[in-house]
This record gives structure tokens, sequence and C-alpha cells, in this order.
DNA sequence: AATGAATGAGGTTTCATTCAT
DNA sequence: AATGAATGAAACCTCATTCAT
């Protein structure tokens, strides 16, 4: 194994040991001597890989799986399914209560973190737009509302649901939760 | 004035003390020994008022207006105005995006603050599903789904807008951000 | 003792214990740990009374003897008498070697210390040039230089006495030191 | 190039590098791992060339022109004006206060860094001792005071000047600075 | 009830130095 | 000879909380 190959486990050692310990106990309470100790680093190592614990929160990001929504609008048919399929899998990347619960903490913890939040919505914003904008000249979405708007109401949609999961309420499966939650949604903006 | 009066004004004091701060810096960046300058007292009294920060954050809670919820449902007609302007009212006690924010963290900071918080939902839960449920036997909303839930994706729906917007986005007004998106649940709950 | 009295015990038990540790080491390898044991208090207790070490070498910082200077114009005279006698003062604030190094190791350790340094110099500077004007105007000083100028040298000097002795050179006196250099000085100036 | 030349070419690379860096900054502000980033070396590779940073600033070290001092004992004439025009050249190895600054931080910064410049000192005071002794002989100095005590004095004279203009007092040019400071020490050892 | 100096555990961060590659 | 990831001691500093006044 070489120098960067090890460098990349030992990054992903460290993000793995956070993870448990968001999971256990919650972003704040979670020290960095805590993770390096569960890591079995040196404390100095941390820091040749994260600036600090916000640094850290950045890359534990949930997946926003834009890549998957970009390619939802080339899809022929109707794209609801699509998009539907795609929530069912969100459960996949949030594995306990806890650990959403500490995502939720850490990502308006700092400026900073919001602003790196900020930019991925962005990005997602961006992305969905186009696929509602698809949807709507295809005739399956409303078009009684600009599309920008109805993917921000999709994405508060989502934040809420998430929020509310974390905070011990809902369906004990997150994906279940939200998929009940986005059919309603479809619903009201189907044309 | 008596005793009594005195020390309500001095605790009023400390929570507004409070307030501006977490408004201006964040939840977590505010510490005691600045609200206890900026109400004027001295750092021990603080805790003749309050156990911790979390003890506090408590009593800050936004007005979940259980009472108002209640009332809606003795209403002759559509329910919906009602709701409708209920919502609007929000941005009454919300007044920044950073207090929000603040409020937000506050309320996800620690697990004494989520009990508390649950608490408050819970409580809101059971007067809106009644509502709801009045609503489903008047024939307004759709009936194909089991109230509760209905009124659990409604807070959903209302803490994501609010989490949303604390974060800078959406309408700079909140309220105006919660009518546009409870318009289209309105939509997807109608009979 | 009242409260005020306890306080201002409590400052100069730190300062002189920092004193004694600058004195047997150095100012940089002096640690806030260790005048904290030193002083007999708890770290934190360092902290309500001083931001950091530099703030604290500030307060170390020699006694410029300002008023002194002030006074000497009033003299009837000759003047340099009472500026010679002034300088075989000096090492009564000037313990030992080890303890001016540590002071000269402070006062340019940063940008701050350097910046009250630079302030204390000016007061004096503008004290002694009054007192150098009036030596030029009564024919005791020459007026072929500016006093001012005249004045920045005397301040180097002392500075460059200081610092060499410091450094383990010169005679075992730093006021001998001092007043035999100074005494070349005088002998530049005098009309 | 052979090997030979190739270190010497990377131990001056470090110091080089050094030097801009404590130009900049300060001596103690600067890191082992900015000399080596700006260096553009590895970390490991500094120790190659020097045990510390202590070790580092010894080899800065200013040129006390200790061989042009011999040599102007042998000059005929008045000796004064070839020290004078020694002292002007000395702003030719003072770039800036800065620099200046981190120099005098330097050699008081660590017995050992003051160990050698006691040496370096040593051999000045040695080589200009000769110089005032001539002059003595010659009748150009005075005889009242010992070669040696005139000598430290000037090198005090030398130090107080150096650290006062390196605090951003005095001529913006080092070298006036020297030249009016010593035209007064010249006035009080002349015969 | 109010005060605020003292506390000290515990956090983050720095950085010279080592050593396997 | 050069590399740079890992180290870990030790620095600084914060802040909720206590308690004598």
């Amino acid at each position: 194994m070489n120098r960067e190959d090890k460098k990349r486990l030992t990054r992903q050692n460290v993000l793995n040991a956070a993870i448990e310990l968001f999971a256990e106990q919650s972003y704040e309470a979670t020290t960095i001597t805590q993770i390096t100790e569960r890591a079995g680093i040196a404390k100095g190592t941390f820091f040749n890989y994260f600036a600090n614990k916000e640094d850290l929160i950045c890359d534990i990001q949930v997946i926003w799986a834009v890549e998957e929504v970009r390619r939802i609008k080339e899809q022929p048919g109707l794209l609801i399914p699509h998009i539907r399929y795609l929530i069912m899998q969100i459960d996949k990347f949030h594995a306990s209560r806890q650990l959403m619960l500490a995502v939720n903490q850490g990502i308006i913890s700092s400026p900073k973190a919001i602003r790196n939040q900020l930019e991925q919505i962005d990005e997602l914003v961006k992305a969905l737009t186009e696929v509602i904008e698809e949807g709507q000249r295809r005739g399956e979405f409303t078009s009684s509302l600009p599309a920008a708007m109805i993917c921000e109401i999709a994405i508060q949609t989502y934040l809420g649901t998430r929020l509310y999961w974390s905070m011990g309420r809902g369906d004990s499966n997150l994906g279940t939760q939200m998929v009940v939650t986005f059919e309603l949604f479809f619903k009201s903006i189907m044309a």
C-alpha cells in the first residue's frame, strides 16, 4: 500500500470514528480527543486532515445525490416515479436518528458550516429546478407556480422531514416517512 | 413594586438579553457571562433564575399558538382560511433569521431541550389533529390519509420552512414563505 | 480586608510570580501554568487579571521614571547632577541580568508589546526633551543639535546599555555601567 | 554541480527563506514548517541542515565586520573617518526594521543564541580595542578612559541604536541614525 | 437576593521532531 | 539525501459553576 492510499485510509478512519461518535452522543458533545482516541491516532494527526470539527462535518455531509437528480430529466415518460425511487434510497444514507440529529446540529452550528450547506443546496436547487421545468413542459407538473419555487418547497419538505424524524418522531424508518410526506407533496404539484 | 414583581422583571430582563445575543451571534456562541453583562446583573444571579443555558432556551420557545389552534375547530364554514390566518401571524413572533437560527440551534442542542420541544409538539399535534378531523368530517380535507399523519406532515412542513428560512433562503419575510408553502400543502390535503 | 484589596493582592501575587520566573528562566520559557502554580492560584484566575502573557509584561514594565524626569527641569543650577542621580537609581529597579533579559525579550516579543513600549518611550521623550531644552536655554547643553535628537540618543544609550548588560557584559552592577556610559554621553552634549 | 555545491545551495536556500519570513513576521512567529514551505523542501530536510531554529539564527547573524575593523588601525592619519565610513556601510546589511527586530529577538531568544552572540561580540571587542588603543597612542582619542571601556560603550551604542530603530523609531534609514549617534559618541571620546 | 472572584476541568490548537519509506 | 505522515507533549484559553461575602 503506498503513501496516498494510507492517507486516504487514515482520513476515512477519522471520518468513521466521528460518525460513530456523532451517532452515539451528538455533534456538540463529541470532542476531537474522543474522535482521535476512537480512530486510534494521535491528537495532532487529526489536524493534518481537518482544520477543525466544522471542517469535518462538511465532509460527512449528507450526499445530496445531485448527480442522480440531474439524470432524472433525461428519463422518458413520467418523472415522479424516478423521484420517488430516489427518495426511497434516502434511508440508505441516514443510518440513525441520533446521527441525523448530529448532522442537523452540525450544519447549523457555525456560519462556515451553514455557508457550506447553502452551497450544496444551491447546486441541488439548480439540478432539481431543471427536472421540475422538464416536468412542467411535459405537463406532468402544474405550471401555476414557478419551477424554482416548487423546488425550494421540495427541499424545505425534505429538511423538515429529516429534522422532525431526527428528533424522534415519525415512522421508525426515515425512508418511509419521506415517501409518505412526498406523496402528499406530489399531489400538490401535479398538473 | 413587590418582591415577586421584581423577580419576574429580572427574569424577563435576562431572557431579553439572551434573545438579543442569540439574534446577534448564535446560540452556541452566546455565553452566560455575555447574557449577564447585557442584562446588567452579576453572573451569580443568573443561576438564581435558570439552572443553565438549556433551561433558558426552553423559556424562549417559540409560541406554538396551541390555544389559537384549538379554537379553529369551533369555527363554522371552511377551516383553511382560519389556519391560513394563523400562519400569516407567524412572522410576528419570528423576528430575524439569526434569531430563528439560534432557536433552531437551541432546540436540538441537548436531549433536554429536545424533550421539551417534543412535549410542545405533542400538545400541538393533539390540538391540530382535532382540527383536521373536524375538517375531514366536514368534507373539507381528504380522508384518504389519517388525520394524525396529515398533522405530522404539517408540522414537518412548518419546521422545514423555518429551518430553511433561518439558513438564509426563501422570501425575506418568513410569513410570506410560510403562506406560499402552505398553499401548496392545503392543495394536497383538500378533498 | 475588603474585596478590592484582595484583588490587588492577587494581581500583585501573579506579577511577583511572573517576575520570579522570568528572572529564573526567560520570558519565552515561562508559561502561564508555571506562573499560576508559583502564585498558588488556579489557571483560570490568571485570565481574570490578564488577557495573556503579553498583557502581563506591560505591567512589569520598567518604571521609566517619567515623573522624576519632569521635575528635573524645575531644579535651579546645573541639570546634569540631577539626571546623573536619577540614572544611579536605575539598578534599584533592575534586579538581575536574567530579569532584564526577560524584560528585553518581553518588550520586543510581539507587536502589541512593542506598541506599548513605544507609547512609554513617547512619554519619556516628551518629558526629557523639555529638560534638555531647558538645559540648552541655560547654556548647559550644546545647541548644535535639536533637543529632540539628543533626547532620542539618550534613550538609545539607555536601551543599549540595558541590553548589553542583560546579555552578561559590562559591570556587575547595572547602575555603575549606566553612570559610566552616561558620563561619556554628558561630555558629548555639554556646551 | 557536485554534491557539496548542491548542499551549500540548499542550505543557503533555507537561510534565505528564513530571512524573508523573519522580515515579514518575526522570529518567534516563524515556524520551521513555514521555512521549509518557503524554501520548497520537505520538513524533514530542514533537520539535515540545522538542529533547530536557534541554530539557524546563529547563521543569519549580522556581519560584525570584524575584518574591516582590524584593518582600520593600519591606516595612517585620523582613524575616525575610517570608522565613520564603516558605520555608514551598516544599512547595507540591515535591510528592514522588521528583519532587524527579528534578529534582535533571535539573538536573545535562547541561552545558546546569546552565547553565540557573546562570542561574536568578544571578537569584535578585541579588534576594536586595538583600534582605540592605537587612536589613544596617536592622541586622537582621550586616554582618560581605558580603551576596553570605550570599546564596550561603542558596542552598547551600536546595539541601542539598532534596537531603538528596529522598534520603529529614529531616522527611516538606519545608517543615518547610526552616523548621527556616533558623531556624538566621537565627540565624547576625542582627546 | 445579589455579587463576582476563584475555580479547574477540559477544550482546541501548535509545532518541533521522529522515522519508515 | 529527501520525504512528509505521524506523533504527543504542552501550550493557550474558555466558561459554567461555586461560594464566601
